[in-house]
DNA sequence: TATATAAAAATGAATGTTCATTCTTTTTTT
DNA sequence: AAAAAAAGAATGAACATTCATTTTTATATA
């Protein structure tokens, strides 16, 4: 094994091990030490790789929600029609959301709370462009109801961190069923009815 | 000013710094020293209302809870009709998270992370009783899809929580006309379609 | 190839601060 | 004047970060 990829073994020991331990505990439960203990590292170690635990947490959020993004756009391109670019964009979505479960809930609580800073936060809203690019589209085309993104991503996308919050506190088991009419109520919403 | 009055004062004031306060910073980067200070008490008064820390932000919790399902159902009543109910109950939650914002980002953010005890959630929830019931009767009189409450909540209620984050921290505002569109989507998306 | 040495990476313990909570005293109320 | 409420200072634990050493890795030399 190369040096390289041992350092970036630990770098991913210690970005996993935060997003573990602030789902548990938060951000201000989780000491920097037990994020060493989880990782394997002694907690100075920590700071050869971060500047501090603001600056880990920071990097652990655009980090996974590039990963959340990328995922999303994985089998999307642009030369499709609105409609099937989004059940595209959506159904990747979603599938993140339920396989990719304690990411999808790390980044709930990211969105929720003043635990990353302003900064890191506009820099993760950036990788969403290609979704709003295809609404602005779908808009001109007239398939898109003209509102406001905000209002689309709140209807259409959002929702979907509802679930994973349910589904992992409460008994609610989320499966494919739930899934297609949670698709269809998403794009009942947002698609223009002439 | 009876004795009882000046208590309850104090007791609001603890509960308002809280809430104020874990806004802007969370949960455990809030001091009790900070919380006493802007309440105008004494850091160890908080402990003649309240156990500890744990104890002060869960009652912040629940009591903000019932503000919320006390506004959310005061002019709402069970002889109206499915559609006319919940059009009622909505209006008046798209009210509540617009004029009591802060109240509303509390609970996003309890909502969101692992900040509450479990048994003040699950008391939290029982709140909700009366929508719960009234989708009931809607999916008994086929109005309403017949699919569990967890997803009528994602899509119905849910966005309304992202609409008043957004609201807050990007330039993003919201007016009669975007809750009249949301109430829309709302409807659209739990209504069932014959 | 084997060994010596310099550089880098990693460590565990130490440091100083912050904070929740408690204790003792003072103020207010009855 | 007794009881209750409130205060501010004190206490001790937890924690982020740094420091002094040790261990590992890479490089150079024989």
């Amino acid at each position: 094994m190369a040096k390289l990829q041992k350092s970036i073994d630990k770098r991913n020991a210690l970005i996993n091990a935060t997003i573990d331990l602030v789902n548990n505990n938060g951000f201000h439960a989780t000491p920097m030490s037990k994020i060493a203990k989880m990782a394997n590292v002694s907690p100075a170690t920590i700071y050869l790789y971060f500047d501090n635990k603001q600056d880990l947490v920071n990097k652990t959020y655009i980090e996974v929600k590039a990963l959340y993004t990328n995922y999303a756009f994985a089998t999307y391109n642009t030369d499709t029609s609105v409609e099937v670019g989004f059940e595209t964009i959506w159904k990747r979505i979603a599938d993140f959301k339920l396989k990719e479960c304690d990411n999808a809930m790390f980044l709930a609580q990211c969105d929720n709370t003043p635990m990353i800073d302003e900064l890191s936060r506009q820099e993760g809203i950036k990788h969403l462009q290609p979704l709003l690019d295809l609404w602005a589209r779908g808009k001109k085309e007239g398939i898109i109801k003209p509102i406001s993104d905000y209002l689309l991503y709140a209807y259409a996308i959002n929702p979907l961190s509802f679930l994973v919050m349910a589904q992992k506190r409460d008994a609610f088991q989320l499966d494919e069923a739930h899934i297609e009419d949670a698709y269809q109520a998403a794009w009942d919403s947002i698609k223009f009815n002439k």
